[in-house]
DNA sequence: CTGTTAGCGCATTCAT
DNA sequence: ATGAATGCGCTAACAG
């Protein structure tokens, strides 16, 4: 690539005039006569000039730049998300610098005090913390960059979020498999974040509205170890809870180990019960999988504009929605009883 | 997040020193005795002092910054790659800008042209073009900033590339299924990348190896428009080659596509004929699809590695490897003829 | 071993 | 409408 090297002073000369002109016709502010104007542009095409944005920064304060920080872009949600956002970003002319947490507060924490120093304008954030002391919220977030979360809300951070409406979504999948006549409904998740919680006090919520006793073995959210499942919990979960005619499972990650579980203890091909599993994938369609589709593309999208909007102390057009709605995708997994 | 208000010079103010050993004992570099260090450190300490990036930028020509330019960071293998890039550069203090390029050689021409104003101190690019004119590739590259490719080779592009053993895939794909018995082989897959051809050659290479003929309508490569695919292309190619015995479908996201295709015609369930699929995902292995795995991890592991090392001028350990191997996982696809 | 000084490229105030 | 001058925060000579 090309470096540089060509700076405002020597547009400035080219065109017989200050550095001070070339900035405003470049930066588009102040005032400037039309003659000296296509003079400067001249130039600058001459010299293939193109704004130091460093240096801009540096003087202006503004970097035209966010930074994402996730799990991982492993996730295939938050590598829709990250896409969208990059997307998005790029019309405005903002650059993106993504930073994976790998799901620990404490990376988390590294790369936030790694962007102190970024003069970064702004920042997206799905944080693996799923609460923050007032201390530590000091540490994180003081209003000076502006911040919106994604995906999971963090209780002691009264920011702004985008994210899927998850108690709608466990609510309307649990009347589905109501409707079809299930009544023990099991449910297995991962984490103790707020989408997790929320899809399962949806489920509650179902439940209740037609007085069926819930019964705590049936739900599940604590079968991970560093990125990878537990065998040994999955199958202990199916036996001791031979009774469910139906199982919802929260996390895209999950229901891939879920299945080859399922497929080894020759539960699934025996048809033995319906299954409702979270984001799409070609293996949800080829299976059937009846599945709730989140739209990452659009909490993305309206993630990096939201936080541009705060960036400019303006309103983007669309702005506004917090809440991101799903679709529950039939397909044949889940038979009527 | 706190903005990174506290100067080089409130540190010296405050540790009664000059900025400019303030620096030395930040950078690391000079002379500093130990009394003067500890002062100074003590002082970033109670001030919460970050150096500024931006500006230690400006001045040394140097903003631990790296930009991967891909297709799209929801494309699965991007995916992985970017997420070992990313975890790879924040070992050495690196931040990654992600640019996506919808596989449109404009916009990657645009991304590059803005990241020219960054001083970006180094590229990994998966190209959108495939061959570069000697033109383009003065605007492209000029060798200012250190550039690697990854995953695909550009035509005139002299650079170091970290790919996979493409050829030696193909070949030992078609021999695994020669083995089988196969004779009639067809070859589904998209794009006139590096990728794609060089499998394709080495199919070619196991044909000519048993004095096969090589039949052209058996391989197609053209199925795609703007990011999906022509199911009625792919109809179109089964319908013309019924004979065939055994396919390779070169591509993650076209195997989905062809698979659904195949369900749809009622040939994958006669099992009509044998199958192997590029790049792993739950879909291949809930439905026991024989797979060529590739390891995006390591590739973008050693991308960085490689860009780092340039950038730094020095030899970072495990350098060198430029292509990466690939396995031929055996499920149960594929069967004898 | 440490301080002084001079920019890096740009935006911006103050003159003119 | 335009130019000169200043400084953003830091590094790198150069002195001492």
């Amino acid at each position: 690539m090309k470096n540089a090297n060509v700076t405002i002073t020597d547009v400035a000369k080219r065109a017989g005039v200050s550095t001070a002109t070339v900035g405003r016709v470049v930066g588009g502010y102040g005032t400037v006569s039309g003659k000296t104007r296509d003079r400067v542009l001249a130039a600058i095409d001459q010299l293939g000039y193109a704004p130091n944005v460093v240096a801009q920064g540096l003087r202006s304060k503004r970097t035209k730049t966010i930074a994402v920080i996730i799990g991982s872009v492993s996730n295939s949600f938050f590598a829709n998300m990250v896409n969208a956002i990059e997307n998005e970003a790029a019309e405005y002319g903002y650059n993106v610098i993504i930073c994976n947490t790998n799901e620990e507060p404490e990376t988390e924490r590294k790369h936030i005090k790694n962007l102190q120093g970024r003069m970064i304008d702004g920042i997206i954030l799905s944080s693996a913390c799923t609460a923050v002391s007032a201390e530590q919220l000091r540490e994180f977030y003081s209003g000076d960059v502006p911040m919106v979360l994604v995906d999971r809300r963090v209780e002691g951070l009264e920011l702004d979020v985008i994210e899927s409406d998850n108690f709608a979504a466990g609510y309307k999948t649990t009347n589905y498999l109501l409707a079809l006549g299930h009544r023990r409904i099991g449910v297995l998740g991962t984490g103790n974040y707020s989408t997790i919680n929320d899809r399962i006090a949806g489920y509650q919520k179902a439940l209740a509205d037609r007085r069926i006793e819930l019964v705590p073995r049936r739900v599940m959210t604590t079968i991970r170890r560093k990125n990878h499942y537990n065998d040994i919990e999955i199958d202990n979960y199916f036996l001791a809870n031979r009774d469910v005619t139906a199982i919802m499972v929260l996390n895209n990650s999950l229901a891939e180990a879920v299945l080859l579980r399922l497929e080894k203890l020759k539960l699934y091909d025996d048809r033995t019960f319906s299954i409702v599993c979270w984001d799409d994938s070609s293996m949800n369609k080829l299976l059937g999988l009846t599945t709730v589709l989140q739209f990452p593309e659009e909490i993305g999208r309206e993630a990096a504009r939201r936080v541009i909007g705060k960036i400019e102390k303006r309103t983007l057009p669309g702005e506004g929605i917090g809440l991101v709605g799903t679709e529950l995708k039939i397909r044949r997994s889940c038979k009527p009883l």
